[in-house]
DNA sequence: CTGATGACTTGATTCAGATCAAGAAACCGG
DNA sequence: CCGGTTTCTTGATCTGAATCAAGTCATCAG
């Protein structure tokens, strides 16, 4: 868990991200200097909900749960994969986390003090552009996922999950769940006990499951059950 | 429902919205004179999910329910109240709508051309700046939406409701409903019957309703069972 | 005033999903 | 390889909430 400055060799990653793209060579390394890199354990909780955003954070290799706790009770929101960021509204507005954010697997973190940010964001046209897009984008995917969560049944929820990962997996009808089951039912809004149950239903739709391995027997039959709707479903619109 | 210029009588109004205080006068105008006012009857369709974001709306007076639809099913997302702008997100990403949009009531709506906001955007550092804060501001909102549909039964969801709009009404104990209970149902993820016995379960906690009219016996005994959370229920943050 | 409409309430029933309990399978760390 | 832990599954049961069905109440046009 050194802390460190950032390598060099991270660059590149982070230039990539649609939200540094267009920053202005002088102003990225601005955010560069400023900025850390740390590696942790799985597990590790990296933020607390209600800690004030002292840092943008950049998930470089491993991957980060986003969830939140109420009167005992916990829910995953998020997940988090390489190479991107999270919580960017708090850093901008200068406000506490509304989500806690764990460590899944063993990952390498940058952290961009959150000034910096704020900084660059008031002197970087092109910087300014890609945050209100970023931010656009974070918000449209939330209500998409509380139209999922209003509008459908757990199991319908599970069905339509599983036809996107199938899209991510270069549309083969074989595919990997991308993380523990626990997680992902806790993502869709329901138990374990009731996603295994979940699972076994979706076998009159031509699911099959083994391990974390799924088979979709006919796409078109689990589509005219799912019902898929590119205003909820479609990441990129 | 006649399409007018803007009056210049509303300038003021708008101008005092967080979202344009720091527009310049030039920027200002420019807004203005491409913009329309409409006046619409109540239960009007204002815009339709998927369609294409041709303008930015502003809520002069009376009243708007976002909502959507998928598979015959219906769900209130928000109501919009004067004077505030909704579907910023997708006149900035120039991406279709992700929500529905229909009049209440009698309701006077600006509008403004998407092309003519992302132009503004561009030039105005102090539009740009504004933008991102009220984006981060909705993102935050649904993040806590989605916190209180997840975390708390509809119970737990009606009674901190009952307890914002108490803080809404200068902290008495007795208050109106803001809008007619099939949509407050809705809007808290239940049924209008589910709704009815919510009422009539919290009155264990001291919450008398008749008609409209609401009034907590004691406030402290209702947030006992509450537990109102800031990360929840307070929209400053 | 009256009948019609729509909102709200109430009760009975059903259903989706949570919880409880226990066993099976997978996953370590030593 | 083994013992222990954790995850996953399965069954039984319970509960929160939806649905179905009537009935009440308020509103309002005629």
């Amino acid at each position: 868990m050194a802390r460190l400055g950032m390598p060099e060799s991270d660059y590149p990653d982070i230039r990539e991200l649609h939200l540094f793209s267009e920053v202005a060579d002088e102003q990225f390394m601005t955010l560069m200097r400023g900025a850390y890199v740390q590696n942790f354990p799985p597990r590790i909780e990296l933020i607390t909900e209600g800690d004030s955003s002292d840092f943008l954070h950049i998930v470089l290799s491993g991957s980060v749960d986003l969830f939140s706790t109420w009167n005992g009770r916990e829910t995953s929101m998020a997940t988090v994969w390489p190479v991107s960021t999270f919580i960017l509204a708090a850093t901008i507005k200068d406000a506490p986390y509304l989500m806690s954010a764990r460590t899944l697997e063993k990952s390498r973190i940058a952290l961009i003090p959150s000034q910096d940010v704020r900084a660059v964001f008031d002197a970087d046209q092109g910087f300014a552009r890609a945050i209100v897009t970023e931010l656009a984008q974070c918000y449209r995917s939330v209500i998409k996922a509380q139209k999922d969560l209003k509008l459908r049944t757990s199991l319908e929820r599970l069905a339509n999950y599983l036809l996107l990962q199938q899209r991510h997996s270069d549309d083969v009808a074989e595919f990997d769940l991308r993380f523990e089951k626990r997680r992902l039912a806790s993502m869709l809004g329901m138990t374990p006990e009731n996603l295994s149950r979940a699972f076994k239903a979706l076998r009159h739709y031509g699911v099959a499951i083994d391990g974390n391995r799924i088979r979709i027997a006919d796409i078109e039959d689990l589509k005219r059950f799912a019902k898929p709707d590119p205003l909820i479903d479609d990441p990129s619109t």
